[in-house]
DNA sequence: ACGATTCTATGAATTAAAATCATAAGTAAG
DNA sequence: CTTACTTATGATTTTAATTCATAGAATCGT
């Protein structure tokens, strides 16, 4: 059997020349070079060196041996390397499930800092689950779950990372613009757009709508945010999302924020994490920039 | 530092899912690969496994370590495999180096029976050599040396593989082409085709035209036997070559060979060889094929 | 619910392998 | 032809790997 100190000795003796130089490159001992390539000639069933000389010369199964331990051991050396930089906790893989659409442009303000902190994770965005979010966080498809729903399990943990209003986003000259909240009722002649989601896993529906049994006079879905709210800002109908988001955005395009309800829609995204993850440095500083962030706003 | 064994056990493990098969399959007991395991554990400082129930599921580390075994274990049985036909002596790499031009073409005869008899052998022929066939051979450029003169020297061999006889080449009609044989005299009036190497190489002039101090009206060089016998036949010169080779093109083009002096000139080749690799198979296997076609010549 | 089963983990004892030491034997250079 | 430098090798020591015998943990079946 090839073993990997095979390989190392046979690298070094063609980088050095000699069998003695190779032993103080490995610290260790001619003999013991000597004596672990004979056991492999006897194995194989081959000479490794002819002897030319007081050199040594590869012999064919020599160099077949050289090429493997060139193409090799540079393998062996990097995920060593790799390793030892998760080891120290400043490597791995931070793969998050988004199951909150609006929350993705908030997601970016994160992202920025955080790479800049940590440059050696590996870091990946997922919106689509076999088996839901909780699912995918279980079976490893992901290793941290953005998400309204705190849906408690044995094994997982969840923190509170962001709270915002969700509010009913119009053009600053539609009708509803000008009331001090929004009643369900007041949907009922509009055009509701929304993600592409159940409907049940949309607030405006199950908080909002769904108290008075009403619904709207149209629903329409759009993927994006930005077109989203390019739609309502042409007066082809109202959406609901973030309030910071939409004052965000009224910078730019023709649009208001109303309160949804005499009281308003709170609500506050958790960060779900596998416990075994807590304590990984990459991910706890995750956490921390997020939380950090999302105060400010 | 990651061994072949820490690789198949990880491999194992994966495939089988257990570690009491893995070690089942590998020959050892399920306490071996724990103890390995636990031992690369502590010194990588990382985990290889976590426990999910009963079963391992492989950490970020360990999902390294699995990628780098699927990588490399492959390539360690790969040149193992070859190790072993090597050292069953079927498979080598056969270079052969060529100081002889029109040799080419009786080596193809002898290529093809030879290839079909030793699929697993790397056959190369090569005809430029930076120190001359010698050195090449001594530095392990080329393992065979297909030369006229066997330049004996301490650590090669050489054996005779094919004797033939050098004739000159005209197209039929020539007036040369009706003589018994040719004196060196009769060329003082010719177009003298030969390859392009220096002359004291080539025996038309070493072995004929030097012995009477004549030369040919005019001399031109041409790479490849093919042209050199078109532009023979079609009366632009005439030139040296072996009879049998003379014979063989004589059925498609109008030429004729002519004995070189009363006696004619008698060349031998011969196959120049390391006297370390005399006793590989495949390479006396060669001789020997080389040697059997070239008698029925 | 609980015993049987099927895993992994671990400490101690055993076995095997690798490294060293001391030295021989071969080659090249001055 | 001696000196310096190379690899080879047998005996000894040191180190590492493997096994054995159990314990502990999770799952399955009744």
């Amino acid at each position: 059997m090839i073993e990997r100190t095979h390989l190392s000795i046979i690298r070094e003796v063609d980088r050095l020349g000699t069998l003695t130089e190779a032993a103080n490159a490995l610290f260790l001992t001619q003999s013991a070079l000597s004596h672990a390539i004979k056991k492999l000639e006897g194995q194989l069933g081959i000479k490794v060196w002819s002897k030319e000389g007081r050199n040594l010369r590869l012999t064919q199964a020599g160099e077949h041996i050289l090429s493997l331990a060139n193409r090799t051991l540079p393998q062996l050396e990097h995920t060593e390397h790799i390793i030892a930089q998760i080891a120290k906790g400043k490597r791995g893989s931070l793969r998050i499930g988004m199951e909150c659409h609006p929350c993705y442009q908030w997601l970016l303000t994160v992202v920025s800092p955080y790479l800049e902190q940590w440059p050696d994770v590996d870091l990946d965005v997922k919106q689509r689950f076999q088996f839901g979010g909780l699912g995918a966080l279980f079976s490893h498809d992901i290793d941290a779950l953005v998400t309204p729903d705190p849906l408690f399990k044995k094994g997982l943990t969840y923190l509170p990372v962001f709270d915002y209003e969700l509010v009913l986003v119009t053009h600053k000259d539609h009708p509803l613009a000008n009331k001090s909240f929004i009643k369900p009722q007041d949907l009922s002649n509009e055009t509701l757009i929304t993600y592409p989601v159940e409907t049940e896993r949309l607030d405006i529906f199950s908080k909002f709508l769904a108290l008075e049994q009403c619904s709207p006079h149209k629903h329409k879905v759009i993927e994006t945010t930005d077109i989203m709210l390019q739609m309502v800002a042409s007066k082809r109908g109202v959406s609901a999302l973030p309030a910071w988001l939409v004052k965000e955005y009224s910078k730019a395009l023709p649009i208001k924020g109303i309160k949804l309800g005499k009281h308003g829609i709170d609500k506050q995204i958790f960060i779900g994490l596998r416990e075994t993850d807590i304590e990984i440095e990459y991910i706890q500083s995750f956490i921390d920039i997020a939380s950090k962030l999302s105060v400010t706003k």
